[in-house]
DNA sequence: CCCTCGACTACACACGCGTGTAGTAACCTA
DNA sequence: TAGGTTACTACACGCGTGTGTAGTCGAGGG
């Protein structure tokens, strides 16, 4: 993010971290270009309109974290842990839920990792579909709530540190069960209870 | 949400649904105004700003939703089956991050209950805060990442029946491990190198 | 009957937004 | 050196926003 790169680069790499900040509709134009030092009207000659600045940077961030590393859409991944990725994963899934095509894109590509990782395995899973789409987006949770995140760990959560900490509990969670074999059959009576209710209704 | 409310609260309830919808900043004082069937100014008369409406969201969401059920903030809870609770808990995630603080205070209940909840089982945890952190985050995603998991599941997941997959898959996935041992100590091992390699640099 | 007060509306204001336009400086090519 | 394309700026426009203000309607109490 230093100043000796291209006008355009500037505006992007000022517009990434602005729209992963305060989303696509809260950063503004003049915001983006005042901090990538040039006249709002530079950002328009180069990319045409707000809505082609966000699309640039969904390519290139994605294209960059491609890059970077090929491993970004798999589970369990230790990887993201310098500030720079995980401010490039933070812009593309924030543009996601702001309705980018691209971060819609992306999603899909978890899910389709998702379930190869799955055949891996040899978990039985009844659904895999919901399975893997909830795996996917309680990964993305962790840089969603980034915020809440940070203020319940008292320490923000892109100093890598920190970052470790989230992994580690991650790694925890992952690895052993968190209720007993009685608590889940007792829960997985009472959601069938359910669904036999909601089926007869 | 019929018309035979008083004004006052089918502003209420128009602005939850519209709030929960687009957002804080997404949602303008006019449409929600419009979907109440009211003019703006009486919004403004009954409620002052649109902050103070948003604050008088948040506190009747969640009274009424600890009203409902008391076990809101519990893991692995099989309410918020029906759209009304599921509504409620849509919108007040939604405004806790968009930085309400009534909403950061239902998040640190949230906390609370999970310390709670981990006491009474015995897993052995190194860094509890992280782990109860991590664990909310990921169960508030199943409910801001809703267009998401309705477009991977099909379906809306407003719906029981596909909510009820979503709970199923949540119940899969905290009832076994997703890993195996030997992939567990491998990951321990690479996040230890990882934190290892942080602290000496 | 009148007076008051709360519910409610219509309308105007200032402001910030994305966008459009005109113009200037620099640089490359012939 | 002349001409044209590109990088870049200053400034104005229209629109939607939250907010402010004046006024209407109707019920309740002296």
């Amino acid at each position: 993010m230093s100043s000796d790169l291209t006008a355009r680069a500037r505006i992007r790499d000022a517009a990434i971290e602005l729209f992963a900040e305060r989303g696509i509709d809260g950063a503004t134009i003049r915001d983006i270009a005042q901090q990538a030092d040039v006249s709002s009207g530079l950002l328009r000659h180069h990319f045409g309109s707000k809505e082609g600045l966000r699309d640039a940077c969904d390519e290139w961030a994605l294209n960059e974290l491609t890059k970077i590393s090929g491993q970004f859409t798999e589970f369990n991944t230790l990887d993201g842990l310098t500030p720079r990725v995980q401010l490039l994963q933070r812009y593309l899934i924030r543009s996601t839920m702001d309705g980018s095509p691209t971060g819609a894109a992306m999603f899909d590509r978890m899910l389709i990792f998702g379930h190869q990782w799955l055949a891996t395995t040899n978990l039985k899973i009844a659904d895999p579909e919901a399975f893997v789409a909830v795996l996917a987006v309680m990964k993305m949770s962790l840089f969603t709530m980034r915020d809440l995140l940070s203020r319940a760990l008292g320490s923000d959560v892109t100093e890598p540190a920190t970052w470790a900490r989230m992994l580690q509990a991650t790694l925890d969670l992952f690895s052993q069960p968190l209720i007993t074999e009685e608590q889940a059959l007792q829960a997985q009576a009472a959601l069938d209870r359910l669904i036999a209710g909601e089926e007869a209704s």
